[in-house]
DNA sequence: AAGAGGCCCTGATAGC
DNA sequence: TGCTATCAGGGCCTCT
């Protein structure tokens, strides 16, 4: 689900709800995520302020008026619910459709703040929470991490200096997090569809004009993504358990077998494995 | 060094 | 109905 889009969208609802107040209590039920949760992790928040809410990349990075940071991963799996306790301590969702949207199983973590949890969910466990002490761990703990699309200095000039001798996949580098950092499988296809490049083709042979087509439409698509509040393949929510309506505008994601839609291209929409990530393009607007 | 592939894990879906 | 196989948004590690 979640790539930075998401993430973001996560960011801002979460933000809205958390920015300022206390932790009073963590509940971990199950410790075994990607990364074990340590065991020093309840107190460590107990008692602490969540001073801000921040991203970089598609990990959310809770700021803490020690100074210190909980990182936290969605995975592939991963969701947060907002979940009201009201005075009966009996628990309702703050979800706007009303619908049942906090699942029975997989609630791993739990943080209790003023009257409400923050409850996260996660049935594949690869998302995961991480304690940072300090801001000189944090650069540190991101610093194989390259530039988010966003950053200027993500520019066709570090992207064709970048590809130069690599004969690895345009598809694979747009994953590739060291390359660019927060894009993932759907929007990595999306983005070469605007950019009317085949994801197999070899970066070295992409020219500087292709390289700022990448630059934009990167920019662009998850941009867009965020405007639209976040994509969904399988019922992407913000923490108010609100849908994410990206998926309606998916040129060539999951669309495989479909005509393609752009303007006068007679194409069809390809499916195809690489590095073991389906990959979506044009069999005709792609070169 | 670069790049491919395996692996962590559960759930949804398809096919028999 | 119930089995097995395949696939899913990510990232880290190992091997060549």
């Amino acid at each position: 689900m979640p790539e930075l889009p998401e993430v973001e969208i996560v960011r801002q609802s979460l933000s809205k709800k958390i920015k300022q107040k206390k932790v009073k209590k963590v509940i971990v039920k199950n410790r075994n995520l990607r990364f074990k949760i340590p065991v020093y992790f309840e107190n460590f928040l107990k008692n602490i302020k969540i001073t801000k809410v921040k991203r970089f990349s598609k990990y959310l990075i809770l700021c803490l008026s020690n100074n210190s940071f909980c990182l936290i991963h969605l995975g592939m799996s991963g969701t947060i619910h907002i979940v009201n306790i009201n005075k009966r301590s009996s628990i309702t969702n703050t979800s706007f459709y009303n619908l049942p949207i906090l699942p029975k199983k997989h609630n791993h973590v739990e943080i209790y703040l003023d009257n409400f949890k923050v409850v996260y969910n996660d049935p594949r466990r690869f998302g995961f929470f991480q304690i940072i002490k300090n801001n000189d761990q944090l650069k540190k703990r991101f610093l194989n991490l390259g530039y988010e699309p966003f950053n200027y200095k993500f520019n066709y000039e570090y992207v064709y200096s970048f590809f130069k001798n690599k004969k690895k996949s345009i598809k694979n580098f747009l994953l590739d997090q060291k390359f660019v950092c927060g894009i993932g499988n759907i929007y990595a296809s999306e983005i070469l569809f605007l950019c009317k490049i085949n994801p197999n083709k070899s970066a070295y042979l992409l020219k500087k004009k292709d390289c700022k087509k990448i630059v934009f439409n990167s920019k662009k698509v998850l941009s867009n993504a965020i405007k639209k509040g976040g994509s969904t393949i399988k019922n992407f929510k913000d923490t108010d358990g609100i849908a994410g309506n990206f998926q309606t505008n998916f040129n060539v994601y999951q669309r495989n077998g479909l005509n393609c839609k752009r303007y006068k291209c007679k194409g069809i929409i390809r499916k195809k494995n690489i590095s073991n990530r389906s990959t979506f393009f044009c069999n005709i607007c792609q070169k």
